[in-house]
DNA sequence: TTGTTGATTTGCT
DNA sequence: GCAAATCAACAAA
């Protein structure tokens, strides 16, 4: 029960909300991690979201505990990090799509093969990888290791537009960013 | 410099 | 068989 809330943040709450509280929140992977700077919010009644036709074999985890993480592949290719949140029964989550490189960022390096700290973590595939996420930590606990989550600081400023990538309800301002990052996977208007 | 297209897995029709 | 919550390589100007 008292394990849905992470880092000051309620994951019982609406996906919008979840995804506004965690802009600014630092996550560590494995002693990896950073500040997260734009999210995007899915939840059960929205067509973008995966959870949108109820569970099958990818997305079960969206429909689990919250504050647990959903991980899938993307195009193939890409691994994305969610953090799952719970509407009314309903599987919502929230994307990570760009953090802020603090910690590891030597491990990051490696794992990305650029040196260019701007790419190492601006984009949800990008981030998993330079992490290293992969579907071993679908459905895991967001309070266990190897996850590690800190509150966010006060009086952060945050901004939201319309989601990115997605070619349904493109007008939802679910989209979430600190303002004035230059680590965004896009600037903000 | 900007714009377009290929790669590759998973789930649904 | 097709589309997808993406990224990076390549072509053109």
């Amino acid at each position: 029960m008292s394990s849905t809330i992470l880092a000051g943040i309620d994951f019982l709450a609406p996906s919008h909300l979840v995804a506004r509280q965690l802009i600014g929140v630092t996550v560590l992977v494995d002693g990896v991690g950073g500040r997260i700077v734009e999210t995007e919010a899915y939840d059960g009644e929205d067509p973008a979201s995966h959870s949108y036709s109820g569970p099958t074999d990818r997305n079960f985890a969206m429909f689990g505990p919250p504050a647990h993480a959903y991980v899938y592949r993307s195009y193939g290719i890409h691994w994305c990090l969610n953090f799952v949140c719970r509407e009314e029964g309903h599987g919502a989550g929230v994307l990570i799509r760009a953090l802020e490189p603090v910690t590891g960022i030597d491990t990051m390096v490696e794992r990305r093969g650029t040196r260019d700290h701007w790419l190492l973590c601006s984009g949800p595939g990008k981030l998993c990888q330079a992490l290293g996420v992969t579907r071993a930590l679908n459905g895991q606990s967001l309070a266990a290791p190897p996850f590690e989550l800190a509150p966010a600081p006060q009086g952060i400023e945050v901004v939201s537009g319309p989601r990115i990538g997605i070619s349904k309800a493109v007008d939802v301002p679910w989209r979430f960013g600190l303002a004035g990052s230059r680590w965004v996977s896009k600037p903000f208007r």
